[in-house]
DNA sequence: AAATTTCTGATTTACGTACATCAGAAATTC
DNA sequence: GAATTTCTGATGTACGTAAATCAGAAATTT
């Protein structure tokens, strides 16, 4: 069996009120008793049953995740995660709740923020936007001993404590590198649908995929980015008017959201031959692959990241440490024949995370 | 708060012990109260505190995984994943531990399996090899009332619980699919380098990986199957001599564990033209991909499989239902620019699964 | 040496569930 | 209606930890 605070207790030849305070870091203690104490806990391998440990607290630990509002199918699809892992939430003592924001608004996060350490919560998720008012308010929050994670596009340099997503740099690298095998020797230029340089994730994909285009051995054109806001309409008719002022057009990278405008409007031209490849498996890049409109998707798997980020979140409200490598989220890629079965509905009985 | 046992016991005007009867199928209710106390159940949604429950049982659930052993990269990964998730296994009350046989040896497989059943196991993940043998092993375990999983390769028709791994029909179009692209017009025939099609993994993939290579434009040829046995040596001496006799050898799908004799001969040839895709991301693989001898790499993730595999044994040994949507193993592609980092060395304290 | 402060021990209750025991009520059989 | 069987209630202990209380010991100050 493995030991308890009693065996420490014995051990140390300590009350297991002695115990109790060494091991939640309570005064009370002189230093050679806590220092006779933690030799028992070492020597005997103590590890606190957190089971336990939370019954007897009966703590629960709210967290929220603010995300940008819209009809990002991606952003919708986290919302939709966060729900089903609040489903059996209960469980593990975490309480998750959802508040959204308009999308790249700096002051709508800050003031977010602000009013989430205000109520007290145990942990805040955020998709981050680059901006000074975004910067202060993750300090107050960190300062108020709220714990910190930027969600999907990190906001490094800040005082956020872990990002949750992919390395966005790599994820263009990859776009990059497998536009340049597909295309292969095809000739015609490339273009960029992007949603906002205001979002850091955007930019670091986009950087990436320059990076890899210009390390092929064919030259290539990269056609001025198009900005779509995410926006199905703006991007429908960005890309509707790249495709007809561009007809050797041979690749097309969407980097951000806008992918129901650009399958729209790729559709409409009748252009099955321009090599696309897109961002998040949604149930329009979906479609796009099966119908081959979309050569490939990266994706990043949202259930993965709520659940990273409520363990990374429960971890440091409780001080503990955190297994970065098992937290890193994987970049997944997916061709038509490796699509996943569609997902199922929720099922509220499903145990553990994944 | 939560509903608890004591809110049952109130709300439908009955005893905690009868509450507890009827929550654990213990004997001695009548149909009529027990009716009334489940309705008190649902109206409530109440959900049993696992934590608590499994506090108050101090049940241990001891599982066990049979591995082929033998120096397969991947199966020492396994492996270690299964020692890794061990660390931390004390705080899900699981104990586990890893059992090995010969590789592709049906019989020493159910004498494995016979042998946990004996020792009274709460759950087995095995690595299937076809055969009769193993089929009644199989289902003698269940019969004895031991949950059981396939691991990796499946044996689709057996009474196994479980299958935890990657659809591997998919993975073998997938891998026909990418060598597609990427050799695109270019000539010559493609050559299969497998370990042994006892195991069905090995002949799912081989079978998805012919369907695609038929389904495209450019016919092919395709060379016989090279039975490797996973072993570094002989894949050695089979790809040197296939790479001596077909010149314009153009790609190369490796769909077993004798990546290491195959990178070998292939450097050794100087063969960096030649298109290879192989499975599961080794050491081996790895540097493959970084060096540019591979080109693209399948891979299941073996941590996620381990934790999955827990995950279903531990739901199927206390009789829950499992969500078949969440354990779904993903098949992750591999190329050069989204390699993810070297993992770091085990960290004990970290928590929670992936 | 007395008074004070700081530390430590002993004990208790609580968290939510599992499980066992025993007495008594209700239903069934004779 | 008595005897029996089947069901139900009441009660208590246990799991491993948290947290509170209070008494007493040790160290410190006066």
């Amino acid at each position: 069996m493995r030991p308890t605070v009693h065996d420490i207790a014995d051990k140390a030849g300590v009350s297991l009120a002695t115990v109790d305070r060494v091991l939640n870091g309570r005064p009370g203690v002189r230093a050679v008793t806590r220092a006779k104490v933690e030799a028992a806990i070492a020597a005997l391998g103590y590890v606190r049953d957190v089971a336990a440990a939370n019954l007897a607290k009966s703590r629960i630990y709210p967290l929220v995740f603010i995300l940008p509002e819209g009809d990002n199918p991606f952003m919708r699809e986290l919302e939709a995660e966060v729900r089903r892992a609040g489903l059996h939430s209960a469980a593990e003592r975490t309480q998750l709740s959802v508040v959204t924001v308009p999308a790249f608004d700096a002051a709508a996060l800050a003031a977010a923020i602000d009013a989430a350490v205000a109520e007290n919560v145990s942990g805040i998720a955020a998709v981050a936007v680059d901006g000074p008012e975004v910067f202060s308010a993750i300090e107050r929050a960190r300062a108020a001993g709220v714990p910190f994670v930027t969600l999907v596009s990190d906001l490094a340099g800040s005082a956020r404590d872990h990002f949750i997503g992919v390395d966005n740099i790599a994820a263009g690298r990859t776009a990059g590198s497998l536009m340049g095998r597909f295309l292969a020797t095809r000739p015609g230029p490339v273009a960029v649908l992007a949603g906002s340089m205001r979002v850091r994730d955007h930019g670091e994909r986009l950087e990436g995929f320059l990076a890899a285009m210009s390390a092929m051995l064919v030259a290539r054109a990269i056609l001025p980015v198009l900005e779509g806001q995410d926006d199905p309409e703006l991007s429908f008719s960005l890309i509707a008017e790249c495709l007809a002022e561009v007809p050797d057009l041979a690749g097309l990278y969407s980097l951000g959201a806008g992918n129901r405008g650009l399958i729209r409007a790729l559709a409409a031209a009748g252009r099955t031959d321009v090599c696309v490849i897109a961002h998040e498996l949604t149930a329009e890049t979906r479609a796009g692959l099966e119908s081959g409109l979309v050569d490939a998707v990266l994706n990043q798997d949202a259930g993965h990241e709520v659940r990273s980020a409520v363990r990374v979140l429960r971890a440091k409200a409780d001080g503990l440490p955190v297994n970065a490598a098992q937290e890193r989220i994987r970049l997944d890629i997916f061709i038509r024949d490796n699509l996943p079965a569609e997902p199922d509905a929720v099922d509220p009985s499903a145990a553990g995370g994944n």
